[in-house]
DNA sequence: CTTAATGCAAACGATTTGCACCGCC
DNA sequence: GGCGGTGCAAATCGTTTGCATTAAG
């Protein structure tokens, strides 16, 4: 997983570094979806003068090399995420978490959308992109307590 | 389409103002996925005096209502987009053009990432949102004659 | 060595906010 | 006529940029 990445990084050309490195290893080990921002107060500690403006160019980086996908979220902000495996995202109306579903049948609904897109439009599917919007399990609970 | 829009803003007691209504006039006539300042620049010719943050404001509220989606965009800005009949967004990755592609089997569609998403996570779904990235078909010919 | 990558701070710009006024219901 | 909505301008804050410095290959 961390090995695949840095094998995307030299078959393009692009220097690995301490700072890509670090930012890499913490989208692999969190899952939390973490913001530009969550991302840097976790790592300025362990490298003091990590700039904020290198986590951007690297999130950028990472994103147009296909290693972590961005997604929209409940503030306006963007949110990233490691896409080891194929997944989409169900994000909360009320609280916001993002949790990740694993797709059982990828490929399949890929092709069909591609198919879709190529009919209607001539347009030349290369990675697809899906998010449910409701509620999680917690806040089904909580709200079903209140009433 | 514009009625029914009407119909649910009045159901949420919200008051229909002018503004309201050439913004969502504006919204359902025009498939060109506007921008806030799009949107601004167009109607401020009939209508002097609108605010930017009306705009902002009245996208907002359409968007909780589930009139209208937001998307991401290639600049990194937001992008509005009507929603009177089921359909998922095609995205160039090269001149950064949406096109809507027609669901062929929206419900189905949409009952499956629900069953995933409650089986996994418990997750209640109430919309789903798709988007697939790739070259249109213009951005596809540019590039084949360029080879 | 060469050149991409980083850090820093300043600049930018899209979005939000506060408040007085207005007009829909 | 009450209160939600609007317009305006200022404030905010996430993101980008320019440039000198550093270090990867």
């Amino acid at each position: 997983m961390y090995e695949k990445a840095l094998e995307t990084l030299r078959n393009n050309n692009v220097r690995i570094t301490p700072q890509r490195q670090i930012i890499l290893k913490y989208l692999i080990n969190h899952d939390n979806h973490p913001s530009v921002d969550t991302i840097y107060e976790a790592l300025k500690q362990e490298f003091s003068n990590l700039s904020i403006a290198t986590i951007y160019n690297t999130l950028q980086l990472f994103e147009k090399l296909d290693i972590i996908i961005a997604l929209p979220a409940e503030d306006g902000g963007i949110r990233y995420d490691f896409f080891g495996s194929p997944h989409f995202h169900a994000i909360c109306d009320n609280c916001g978490e993002i949790e990740d579903i694993d797709f059982p049948n990828y490929k399949q609904l890929k092709q069909e959308l591609a198919k879709e897109a190529m009919d209607q439009a001539g347009f030349q599917t290369n990675k697809i992109h899906i998010e449910v919007f409701g509620l999680c399990k917690n806040c089904r609970e909580e709200l079903a307590k209140k009433r």
